[in-house]
This record gives C-alpha cells, structure tokens and sequence, in this order.
DNA sequence: TGGCAAATTGACAGCGTTGTCAAACCGTTC
DNA sequence: GAACGGTTTGACAACGCTGTCAATTTGCCA
C-alpha cells in the first residue's frame, strides 16, 4: 500500500545520488548560475531517477518568499475571469509558481482590508489585479505604500507601472468605422462603469469614431452605465425611447450589449433590421446570443498570461518593468448591419 | 518605511508575551484540547496584540500537511465553476484553508497523469471533484487507489462516499407537471453528457414526468447531447424539423437551453407562443436570455461550500463520512407557455 | 611553474511551526 | 500524606529547503 504523504524524496537523497552536496541541487532547480553544465545534468538525471519534486513549504519558508500570485478580481463576469485566470494559471505553472484567489467587493468600504488581510496570512509574492480594480486608488496606494508588486490588466494609464493593455480606444474606432460604412449616423452608446479605465477609453474610441465620420457629437445619444446586462437594458430603452432614435448602440462591453438585444427584443425590434448593436470584450456568450453579436476580441487568455510572466519578471529584476500591449480583433457577427431607410450618400 | 517580509509576529514572541511556551500557543491556534480556559485566553489576547498570524509554510512543513484544498474541474460552464468556486472559498476561508485550481481535460486521455503531477507538486489535503468529473472511473480509480480524500458534487450515486447532491430527477419530474399542466404533450428532450450522472437523472425525471401524465415514451423526441450551447442548437434543429415536433423542449442544462432559444429564432419560432424551452442550472445569463429562460436552479454556491466543509470534516475524522443532499426550486420565467392549437381538455 | 582572480562547490545554520515525550500539576483515594 | 491517574504545560528535535560564507578548483597570465 502506497502512503500519500512523506513519501517522496528529499533534496539530500538527489545529492547523495547525484554524488553533489545539497546546494548544489538547490542551485540546479533555482536556475542559479555558477553551475557547470555536466554537474548540473547530473543533479538532474539523479532527480529525475528519483522522481524528485522540491517541497513548497521548505521552499517557501527557508527562502521567504511564499512562490505565490494572488488573482484579485472583482468582476461581474465569470467568463473573463475564467479566461484570465486560465492564462495566469498557465504562465504560474511554467515558472512553478501557484496562484492563489481573491475576490474583493469594490462596493463594500473594506476591501482594502480585505486585501491586507490576504497579504499578512498568505503573503503571495505578487498580485495580478483586474479591472476594475486596476483603477482603485484606495487600494492601489495601499498597495504601493506596503511595496506590494502587482501586475494590472487593462488599467487607466497614469498608474501602472507593470502589465497588459490592449488599444480600446483604437479597436472601437475602427468598429465605428464599420459601423458607419453600414450607413449608421445616429449611433447611440451606453457607457461602461464610471471609475473603470475602460470606460473612458472606449467613449473616447467612440467620439473619435463620431469625429473621423464628420457627425456631431449628441450628448442625449450617450447614457450611463456600469457595464451590466441591467445598464443596457434601462439605457437602451432611454434610447430607444427619444424622438430621433439611433439606429445603432455601441454598448460598452458584452453583458451591456446583451441587455440592449434583450431589450430590442421586448419592444418587438427585428436585429439587424431595425437596430444595429455591438459590444465589446466577446465573451463566449457573445456567440449564443440571438443574433450573433458584433462586438471586439480580445484575448484574455494570453493577457493573463502575459500579465503574470510580467509581474514575475519584474520581481526578479525590479527594473524590468513596463506595460505590454496586445492586439484586438473586430468580430464582426450578425448584430450588425446595413442602417434603415435613410440612404444616404 | 514597512518592510513586507519577515515582519509579522512569530509565535514565539506571542508565547512569551502570554507568558507559556510555543507549544501552548501553537495548541491554542489548533484547537487542541487540554488547555485551561483562562491559559487559553491569555494567549489570545497575546496573540490579537501582536497581531500574529500563523506561518503557513512552517505549518505545513511542520504539521507535514497543505492546509490546502484542490478545487478540479472541466466545465464548460464558467459560471457554474466561479459559483461554485465562491464556495468552496468561503468554507475555505472559514477553516483556515486556501484553495488551489486544478484545470483538467477529461478528452485528454492523460488527465489522470495531470492529477497525479499535481498531488506531487502541491500535495493538496483533499480534492473537490465537480461533474462531469466525478464521474470519471480512470480518475477515482486513481485517487482511490492512492489513498487521496475527495468530496463529489452531483456524482452518481455508486460512487461517492463524501459530497453534495441534490434530486435533480425530482426537480424535472415537477417542471415536467408544470409543462404538462400548460398542455404540452409532445415535449421533447435533449440529453446531456453521456458520461455525465446528471444527464442520466434529468433523462430519468423527463421520463417519469410522461408516466405521470400517462404520455408515452417517444424515442424520437430525445435526441444526444452534450451540455453544450452547440448540441442544443443541432438538437433543436432534428426535433423541430420532425413531421410532428415537440411544442416543448427540456434542454439538460441551460448552455443547451440557449442553443435551442438560438436555433428556434433562427427559424423564426416565437417563444412561448410557438415552442416552450425550459432548461436545468439558473445561470445567470438564463435571466438575460431573450425570453428569460424557465429552468431549475441549483445552490451552486452552497454547494460549493458545504462540499468543502464536508470534505474538511472527513478529513478530521474519516468515519465522517456521508451525502449531503441540498434543495433545488423552480424557476418559471418566460420561455415557457401554454401548448399551441392542441387545446386539450 | 607560481600566483591570482573568478568560477564552482560545500558545510552549516537557520526559516517558524508541530510532534514527541517528559515534567509538573491537580484532585482523589486509601 | 503517599500514591495514583488524569490534565495541563514545556523543552527540544525535527520538517526540507535556501542563504551565507568559506573552501576548493579552475583558467589565465607572467
């Protein structure tokens, strides 16, 4: 019968196969220099013989540092945080890191606490922050006064030092070019949440699109919003409701976009025919939905990844930092088509 | 300037604050018996005045043991996983654990070698086993064999010695009334995984939810699938282009639910008027669905909670075994009706 | 060949906790 | 009041690894 527990073998069992002392094993796992390359394949053919796997918690604990990234998220949508979380999970297993979780409520007045609570019991060597807590100057001052590294994924500009961001703005302009060749003048939006960085950019996108057209910019065209389905639901019917309604909605992400198609629904409106609607982020969803909604890519995935191969190296080498960027694609579905009647041109 | 590292209060510092030794402490923070009341809480007070928080690495190299539970799926499903996820952290949390992620791939025939790679690697205390997972004999086999403590949610019955359940067959047996008491009769089905206990069950409740109402069993209106938003789609498409097509469809889960609501606005159906739809789970984009989705929702959550803490207590005491079983409730929204022309009665 | 700096290796003491086992203490019993 | 069993406490050695620093080897040059 076969124990689960103390069974494997230790660093000192490599060392006395391998013919090394224990250091020099350690050497061989930690990449360290100062290695001679046929001392270094000895170490590994001994441990690959014994199968031999390095403790975490001797790790950890003799070199104080706990080898783990804390996810925190506090974001509506499961699919993006299964995407990114399925991206670091890659880039931590590839470096032998772990990650750990940590869902915080951006609403509720402690989640700094909540936050330094996770640091003092597991204390992860760095965090991957998502947004919109990427924008959340309570926390991020805490973190930066408590010399905590993170990586952000799609942060507002002037505050990350390390991580990912992808050109919004530009991807939803050239969406409004699309848009906008379809025959669509009066293109209404309902915007993301107020204190995310994404919000501001994707307006922006959405006014350069405007401008690049020659069409005025018309503030009953634009709504709040938060980025829920529950935002593109009420805003869509303000919209849909004014005298002159557009004939397209830019909504700021998927799940808004998903309320507006809800909502058309309701009022009896047939799209593409009578509505043109498309969001941003595709999200599986995106695809399931009725119609097909048009909306931008981005590749979550690999952002995560790339957030946290940044937020190690950079904990390696604190000067290596900067913050990456990765492209985006149009997916242009069938939530989007040609503008009605007025044929203009 | 704080340092972050190297920082907190050890326990030998809160021992000789208390006034007793590291051991009295360390039986404080265990939870060990044998220690007088008043001992007990001179500690605590120690401890809360410095601040202290266990080391986890030196536990775990100490106690020889992870603290940590594995959370192991392959769902499609993100947000079935974040639900129970959320879960399993809470319990976690509670009992002083940490969770970890371990992403399989059951069509990869070597996910049993990738269970394995983990256990070696992080040597988590116990596994919770989430469908289709649970289900898997290569797996269990493995685990049994191994000697590894897991807790199954929604396994089939054979199988599982510690988990969650909960009377899925019941739950489609009541909607089945309901469709029935609307004055369906045809009602077709889409099943779900094959190698999936719940498609097993939910088939089993659309079958006594005929014999209740004295319909026959008509093969043909059960078709395969697999969970997915696709084999709805290709689902829907079979049943709806028989000569004498169903008036109602029961989708396995809510992913094929939307595939159906999918192919049926794709061929201009309208929903209820033309067809009912009605799935399993509550997912949330079940409400934003177009109309909102009729469907049996489960305590995903809860479940993840009290698998964990079922899993936690077995650990503790191995004869603390047994199948926790939680409530379902029907959730009657939109995407179901009267029966069209047929009225019965 | 000897001498020196750099590269390579090793001995050993922690890291912060828990397990083991023995000591001290307490309340009964005769 | 001595002996006894049970409860409570403490001393100390692990746990498996890495950091430190010293020892040894190597490569190179005069």
């Amino acid at each position: 019968m076969m124990k689960m527990t103390g069974t494997g073998a230790r660093i000192e069992d490599v060392a006395r196969v391998a013919g090394v002392s224990m250091k020099t094993v350690s050497r061989v796992f930690n990449n360290e220099p100062n290695v001679r390359p046929e001392t270094r394949s000895k170490v590994e053919v001994a441990a690959k013989k014994l199968n031999y796997r390095p403790n975490a918690s001797a790790r950890s604990l003799a070199g104080n540092r706990s080898y783990l990234v804390a996810l925190v998220y506090d974001n509506p949508s499961s699919n993006y945080v299964m995407e990114v979380l399925s991206g670091v999970l890659d880039a931590c297993k590839a470096a032998h890191y772990s990650m750990m979780l940590c869902p915080l409520e951006l609403a509720d007045q402690r989640h700094v606490d909540m936050i330094a609570e996770t640091l003092a019991q597991s204390a992860p060597d760095g965090l991957i922050l998502t947004p919109p807590l990427t924008d959340d100057l309570a926390l991020l001052h805490y973190l930066d006064t408590h010399n905590v590294r993170y990586a952000s994924i799609s942060p507002m500009a002037k505050n990350a030092k390390v991580g990912v961001f992808l050109d919004e703005r530009g991807a939803v302009r050239e969406m409004m070019a699309h848009i906008v060749a379809l025959g669509h003048s009066r293109i209404g939006h309902i915007k993301g949440h107020r204190e995310h960085g994404a919000a501001e950019w994707r307006l922006a996108g959405y006014k350069d699109g405007l401008r690049a057209a020659g069409i005025a910019y018309d503030k009953a065209l634009v709504v709040g919003g938060d980025f829920s389905f529950e935002c593109g639901l009420t805003g869509a019917e303000r919209l849909l409701a004014l005298d002159d309604p557009p004939t397209a909605i830019f909504a700021a992400n998927d799940d808004t976009a998903a309320g507006v198609l809800h909502a058309a629904a309701k009022r009896g409106l047939r799209i593409p025919r009578d509505l043109s609607v498309f969001g941003f982020d595709d999200m599986p969803m995106a695809r399931q939905l009725w119609p097909p909604l048009t909306t931008v890519y981005q590749p979550s995935r690999e952002i995560g990844r790339i957030a946290t191969e940044q937020l190690l190296s950079s904990m390696r080498d604190s000067s290596a930092t900067g913050m990456v960027q990765v492209p985006y694609a149009l997916h242009v579905r069938d939530s989007t088509g040609p503008a009605p009647k007025r044929a203009t041109a």
